[in-house]
DNA sequence: TAAGGTACTATCAAAAATGTAAGTAATGAG
DNA sequence: CTCATTACTTACATTTTTGATAGTACCTTA
């Protein structure tokens, strides 16, 4: 997570992937290491920061910043700053975020037979 | 696509996740640039590397052969050698890569809706 | 004899994602 | 005044993924 370039390969790529698949538009929204983990607990209601980053097993901060930017900027999740010291932030989902949950019911589903199947 | 350090703390980070979680599991088998659009091709039938490589714009044939290696061994495609010259690869999805059907079917919805909601 | 087709492999380089470690602001508690 | 708390930010390093380019083996056909 840090600045794509707008000029790489890698860029036209999965654009032009995600501009006629949307499951691949999909799949590049809500793909990587920590955004379908973070929507799971999201689920189940708002959370802290701080919460968050106790659910996330050795996310680092930095980590957890970008991917709650980036999830934001993609208009799944809400951020919410209470004006209070120390400083209160609650993240929930969006009604767009909320809809993600039969995809990862369905995840889950085929996961788990994946691997059962070993 | 190349040797995971084992060592790693976000190798370390990507198993913990995938051990406790079938729809992170899932994900790390799955997700990426290239594993479901292939797969999405393969769900209409078997398909030669050549016809895979046109289908896939802009695909390298290193790129395509890692995917396919990697699908392969994470049991998804099966892969079909004919000894003939020139050579010819077939390429299917096993049973359990046919049963991604849904969890494709429900990011492509998911997908289609949130492109709307720009 | 030379060229062509197919499915690769090998090397090197670049880009992208992730991690490490340290620091910041604001305020209330002691 | 000093310290603790919370949600970050910054600078830098490492790891992982992807790309570019050039080969290779094998037989068949011209």
């Amino acid at each position: 997570m840090s600045k794509i370039k707008e000029t790489s390969t890698n860029f036209a790529n999965k654009k032009a992937l995600s501009d006629e698949c949307p499951e691949l538009y999909a799949s590049n929204i809500i793909g990587g290491q920590w955004p379908l983990a973070i929507c799971g607990y999201l689920l189940n209601g708002k959370l802290r920061f701080g919460e968050l980053k106790k659910k996330l097993p050795n996310i680092t901060e930095r980590m957890l910043t970008l991917q709650l930017r980036r999830l934001e900027k993609d208009r799944i999740v809400k951020r919410t700053v209470y004006a209070q010291v120390p400083p209160r932030v609650e993240y929930e989902l969006t009604p767009i975020g909320q809809k993600l949950k039969p995809v990862i019911e369905e995840l889950e589903k085929w996961g788990t037979l994946h691997k059962q199947s070993l």
